[in-house]
DNA sequence: ATTGCGTGTCAACAGGTGTTGGCATACGGT
DNA sequence: ACCGTATGCCAACACCTGTTGACACGCAAT
């Protein structure tokens, strides 16, 4: 139970360094991005961080908090399934760089690769399984569907494949949501 | 001109050095990977390893050198390209830490991101423009190809979903083909 | 006006990093 | 048997890391 909360004097500069943490782990991953350089990005000294995080772990852990906001997929015609969850990514990646952050992290840092783990079982298995097909399948279905969406990332994001950094958004739907769609509902053989 | 090179007395210790660094790059990635555990892993100086390989940047060179071996493509039934490839991929990668020790770093290091750039353009993006359907799409569909594998190895061998980890290599196989076949043969509007 | 606490800075520590130079030793060619 | 050189180890440097504690300032309530 926490209490209210009235508003701190210092939530401005707990933003800041959220914002600037998000930044450096993204760009940086996790051991290269420095308390150092995110304190100095948010021009204030290195022992604020450790005060309103305790460590450098539990700054991650608060810049990691993430969650997809997946839409309904109940909601959704099932044959635009597909389509529906790679638009989705796609909005949610271009526009937040925290997946990114998560993404470049989890390679390296345990706890990362946990907190990843923690939310594609979590929000995106449960998703699938909102609409299940009632088989046990789901997992495997969700497990599909994020190699390819993290596919996407990390060759778009990460490793910058030239193909993958030049395609227009369309195009990446026209070819990925076909993808998912069979991920989702298709059976195993063909 | 490398002249013939008669072999060197400390080629055991090159090989075990480098053997030693392939473990520790695939299992803790770049930055985590310190010369020193390398060093005592091949149970040799720290120093030696400077010697022998000028720097961790070019030690990491060496030791994520590789190779896709990728097969003729021409000499494959059309049809089967995708699970041909997905094959291939799959006994590549269990039976070479090499990759997941590109793959970990690539996430964290620019120049382990520039090999696996040219690893994937060179190699994958070459073979597939040898069956190419002549058009200018062989970049696309490569692109896409590598997002698939590469998430397939992300969430398999790095941060371990395990619905990917408990997955049979027949039922990844049996899922990902059409993927693959798709991407490389398929029209993108469906 | 005074007290208490939240906010911020400074300096420093202890440990780990890549990297370097010097010194011993044993091998291989002559 | 000799000598040059390759191989290996040791100690140290200079730097950077996360983290800590002491100290100054200013706001807010009494």
């Amino acid at each position: 139970m926490t209490a209210p909360a009235r508003p701190r004097r210092s939530d401005a500069t707990r933003a800041a360094i959220l914002r600037a943490a998000r930044e450096r782990f993204a760009a940086d991953g996790y051991e290269r991005a420095t308390i150092r350089a995110i304190a100095a990005d948010a021009r204030i000294d290195p022992s604020m961080v450790m005060r309103y995080y305790g460590s450098k772990e539990g700054l991650f852990a608060a810049a990691a908090e993430f969650d997809l906001r997946l839409p309904d997929l109940t909601a959704v015609p099932p044959a635009q399934l597909g389509e529906t969850l790679i638009r989705h990514f796609l909005a949610r990646w271009e526009g937040d760089e925290t997946l990114v952050a998560l993404l470049r992290a989890a390679s390296t840092n345990p706890g990362a690769a946990e907190r990843m783990r923690g939310i594609f079982t979590d929000q995106l298995a449960a998703a699938v399984g909102t609409f299940g097909t009632g088989e046990r399948t789901t997992g495997r279905r969700a497990g599909l569907v994020a190699s390819q969406i993290l596919g996407l990332a990390f060759t778009r994001y990460i490793v910058r494949l030239p193909p993958m950094v030049d395609a227009a958004p369309e195009e990446l739907v026209s070819w990925i949501a076909p993808t998912l769609q069979r991920y989702l509902t298709g059976r195993p053989e063909n």
